[in-house]
RNA sequence: UGCCCCGUGGUGUAAGCGGUAACACUUCAGAUUUUGGUUCUGAAUUUCCAGGUUCGAAUCCUGGCGGGGCAACCA
């Protein structure tokens, strides 16, 4: 038994034990599976999928249901299989296909050899379609889609029977089998389920279960000119594959009696369909006919655009796999509409991000410090920690000159209140370096704008420790101007600017809502010269700064571009603001 | 004006058969700190409403109110 492997997502953190642990909490899905497994149903077997349509890219919501359904098997030591839902060859394509593998491959899932497409299926569905149409529970009708909406009624009006609807079977079967062959033209004749036009559900009123598309199938080609809806094909691909527990979500409530009469009519397998509470995310959307339209709009760069919440965007812009599992598990699953907050998603980041991610020293918008009392040609080589959380990690040198580069933020020439850092006559130390004093501050005799501090350090502090015990209160990064490398950055913001991209006036466009500061592109950073290393996607805390990630795209020789992917939390930020509010008297 | 689902602190979730509301995050106040990071301590705030059943209701029943979904030959 593997199951205690824990960690990697789906549900409550941890998850319950086997085998007669005290029950844990969990939520409503774990509960309804060990019911289950209480009862006999399935054999105690468990066994998911995760059914993606190959139209568009992955984004966060997926990972949810990706975390759920991956998350749960092995937990209860079933198994999760990838399938792909392809039964609309107008709008899939393989593109979608391999992005879409690579991404779950990415997040840490593996469904072995039990990669699986409805298309797969389509010879048995077709089987079973015939033997509906033999059991007088499907028919071909000849309305055409507009008829049929009118023929089903409206919300609060039953429908109509199709005058089709009582074809006797061996027409039906001579028709669907001319439908197969492509005698007729695309839309001319559909297959329907015979079940009841006055249902108060609509998707039992008649549903169809075959249309005629003589479109070319990414995996069966020409092979075929009928294709299955969803809702004919899910339940039964879910059967053949002997899953247990259909897991989707909550729009296809509507629609469990109707996968689970096609299953009863058939005989065969029957899985339970639960349904739970997709995600929406706070500050951004997540349709993908949304995605699309920023994506060709041009508001964002492409699909994997850092500030998107497509995986492919969020692995650029530094996330972790194990950060957005571990967002999975907080945000837990219920069958509740409800909005998660984006700042949940960038404490799972820094939460992450803190234990792994090597500290470095970078300045993003450089203010010139030259150490009057430091020769010219004195280079020190000085000790910095790579990671306070894991000493493992060792040590490196940083080299420290006369000339530095510190944070623009880090100076104020007029300090308001607990400002720790660096002002005219005040003493901060320099992060593993030493504590400096501003002695002079120079101006552009234009502008009036400071373009660089005169300071003096203090040898005795060599190492950061003031050997007289006086307090220096703030700490700042730098970085040695000879020996920095120049690097650009991209700080991300929101994509939106309200929390819900909805919320626009009334007649404006969706996109009236996007924050035009949601990218600030930096060319002039200077980062410390270990970083000439840096791979790819590799993962760095910028001290005092936040987690930047090395674009794997904008990145080659000569050039490094950071993502930044979150801040650290910032409470000076916080105490500033406060000030702005209420300036102290 | 039909059917289905949902309603627990600011937010997200928990409380297998009804037993006296908990966890995380946020917020606030401290401590530690060569990252205003991390970590630690403490505090604050909760069952949509009204009836009913019961010794006892977040849990069961009825009725409201509120939110979401459904009328593609999309998934």
């Amino acid at each position: 038994m593997t199951s205690s492997q824990g960690s990697a997502g789906g549900g409550a953190a941890g998850g319950p034990g086997r085998g007669g642990a005290p029950p844990e909490a969990a939520n409503f899905i774990q509960a309804i599976i060990r019911e289950h497994e209480k009862s006999g149903r399935f054999g105690g077997r468990v066994h998911t999928r995760f059914p993606p349509e190959p139209n568009g890219y992955l984004h966060i919501g997926h990972a949810k249901s990706i975390c759920l359904n991956f998350g749960v098997a092995q937990e209860f030591g079933g198994l999760c299989n990838l399938r792909f839902d392809d039964t609309n060859p107008t709008k899939e394509e393989v593109e979608y296909v391999e992005s879409i593998e690579e991404s779950v491959r990415w997040l840490g899932f593996d469904w072995e050899e039990r990669l699986f497409f409805a298309s797969d299926y389509f010879d048995q569905l077709y089987a079973w379609a015939v033997q509906l149409v033999r059991q007088g529970d499907a028919y071909v009708c000849d309305l055409s889609a507009d008829e049929i909406r009118e023929h089903r009624g409206t919300l609060t009006r039953p429908g109509r029977n199709s005058p089709y609807r009582d074809r006797p079977v061996a027409e039906n079967l001579d028709l669907f089998e001319r439908m197969q062959a492509g005698e007729f033209a695309d839309g001319s004749r559909t297959l329907r389920a015979r079940i009841d036009m006055a249902s108060p559900n609509l998707n039992m009123r008649d549903p169809v279960m075959y249309r005629i598309l003589h479109a070319s199938h990414h995996r069966t080609g020409d092979r075929w000119c009928i294709y299955p809806t969803y809702d004919y094909a899910h339940g039964q691909s879910d059967s053949i594959e002997g899953i247990t527990h259909s897991i989707c979500t909550l729009e296809f409530e509507n629609h469990r009696p109707l996968y689970d009469w096609y299953l009863e009519r058939l005989g065969i397998h029957h899985p339970q369909q639960i349904e739970f509470a997709r995600l929406n995310l706070s500050h951004t959307v997540m349709s993908k006919r949304k995605l699309l339209r920023l994506v060709e709009e041009g508001r964002v760069s492409g699909w994997d655009d850092p500030r998107l919440p497509t995986l492919v965007g969020l692995r650029r812009r530094g996330y972790t796999p194990q950060s957005i599992r571990a967002f999975c598990a907080r945000i837990g699953v219920a069958k509740f509409n409800s909005t998660i907050d984006m700042s949940w998603l960038e404490d799972a980041a820094r939460d992450d991000l803190n234990a792994r991610a090597p500290r470095v020293l970078g300045v993003l918008r450089p203010l010139r410090v030259v150490l009057t009392n430091l020769p010219e040609d004195r280079v020190v080589e000085l000790d910095a920690v790579n990671n306070p959380e894991d000493p493992a990690a060792g040590t490196r040198k940083v080299p420290f000159s006369r000339v530095l580069c510190i944070e623009q933020d880090d100076f104020r020439e007029d300090p308001p209140p607990k400002f720790f850092r660096l002002a005219p006559g005040r003493e901060v130390r320099l992060r593993y370096a030493c504590i400096i004093k501003c002695e002079e501050v120079v101006k552009d005799a234009g502008s009036g704008a400071v373009v660089e501090l005169r300071c003096t350090y203090d040898p005795a502090t060599l190492g950061g420790r003031a050997p007289d015990g006086r307090k220096v209160k703030g700490t700042i990064h730098w970085v040695s101007s000879a020996h920095a490398l120049p690097a650009e950055a991209r700080l991300y913001d929101h994509l939106f600017l309200k929390p819900d991209p909805e919320d626009v006036a009334a007649g404006e466009a969706f996109a009236a809502g996007l924050n035009p500061d949601s990218l600030q592109v930096l060319r002039g950073c200077l980062v410390e010269p270990s970083l000439a290393s840096a791979a790819p996607g590799d993962h760095f805390q910028f001290e005092r700064l936040g987690y930047f990630c090395v674009d794997p795209l904008d990145s080659g020789p000569g050039r490094t571009v950071f993502n930044r992917t979150v801040t650290l939390r910032d409470s000076w930020a916080k105490v500033e603001k406060k000030q702005a509010v209420a300036p102290p008297p």
